[in-house]
DNA sequence: GCGTTGACATACCATCGGTATGTCCAGATA
DNA sequence: TATCTGGACATACCGATGGTATGTCAACGC
């Protein structure tokens, strides 16, 4: 069980090749799921590309495909609540850190190699619950806790907050995924980021 | 080419037949898919449902599985599409419209057996390029056409109106989803749309 | 009536996700 | 330091599934 020494990190050529291994699957595992999406990936190539075999996936990865994929969808997701968050912690006022996280985080979905992986086959391959949980667990919930925090201060109506959530939740990412397929660079970004920055602005009136 | 007779229409045995078996088809492909989603729903129980084999579904729909789900999902959409067309018709007034649209359109994709068709396995299956097509043919034209209308007469803000069509679209479709999942009721429906006709109605003043 | 063709049914195949088993070496134990 | 145990894989294999190629038979035009 405990360690024998007191507490010492060493990794050992055991655990480091473990790692090593895990995360050449996970890589490549992101890379072709968000190529060429969920179900025209095969093993036979995702193991091949990450230099390994069928046995070592299965062995980090008990659930198989489906396995992998929800670990890299939740790598993909925390990134990306990571970079949220970080946006808004730069504000003090509530406003702020709501406009900047909204606006981050459309910067952050539209970027390559996030869409498909989040936003397509993410619902589709865990079914939407699941995918609602882990969505929840990494993004939503700073969503919702800034407009919690805008109902509680007055800023917003007093209203209930879950559809609010859902409705913005939603508007982001279908706005994500189109700024992300018909790619006409960066203005239409920002063209879309003014319009839902407008919406969200439009509440305070409401 | 052209009939011998002049011009009427006699549905013959033949084409009768070719006829109820397709819809026996779409029929049972939209039940299944609707019940477990695409992955999980095999050609051979699916066909086996319908009362015929293989032959007959790769005959009707040359694209195989794909193909099947593609008519299934078009049916769908029209169905939907209808509802909030036949909605927003009985009203004159362009705003009226959209909102009368906007809560049909919560209360159709609701419905039983439409979300995870529409929302979930349309764009996983069908990429979301094509799915994004169909769906402007079917029901975002609708939103479309009505947001361009209210911006012309001066109602809402001058604005660039795709961007406001894909928000306001995706934070229906997630809504649609969230209620269809968590199903608690109507309340939570109508409390939804309230909260939705709350943030269009909010764009009046923007 | 008769050949043609459309609307399927049957038989078959390749591939894919998944599993069961084998192997080898790092590290704990004595 | 000799041993030996278990973890981290590799190899071999399997059933099922989507897809195809071929066969069949009756409706329809002539």
């Amino acid at each position: 069980m405990a360690r024998s020494d007191g507490g010492e990190r060493r990794p050992g050529v055991r655990e480091r090749q473990r790692e090593e291994t895990r995360r050449a699957l996970l890589r490549e595992g992101r890379t072709l799921f968000a190529g060429r999406g969920y179900a025209d990936v095969g093993l036979a190539e995702l193991v091949a590309a990450a230099g390994v075999t069928k046995g070592a996936l299965y062995h980090h990865f008990p659930g198989g495909k489906t396995d992998l994929f929800r670990a890299v969808l939740d790598e993909v997701q925390q990134e990306v609540g990571a970079r949220v968050a970080a946006a808004a912690d730069v504000h003090d006022d509530e406003w702020s850190r709501l406009t900047a996280g909204c606006r981050e985080f459309l910067a952050a979905a539209t970027a390559p190699g996030i869409d498909r992986i989040m936003l397509v086959d993410g619902p589709a391959v865990l079914g939407w619950n699941a995918w609602r949980a882990m969505d929840e667990a990494a993004s939503a919930r700073h969503l919702a806790e800034s407009l919690a925090a805008l109902v509680e201060e007055g800023t917003l109506a007093p209203q209930p907050v879950p559809p609010l959530v859902h409705l913005l939740s939603g508007a982001m990412n279908e706005a994500a995924l189109w700024l992300a397929s018909s790619d006409e660079g960066p203005e239409a970004l920002e063209e879309t980021t003014a319009a839902l920055l407008r919406m969200v602005a439009a509440l305070r009136g409401a």
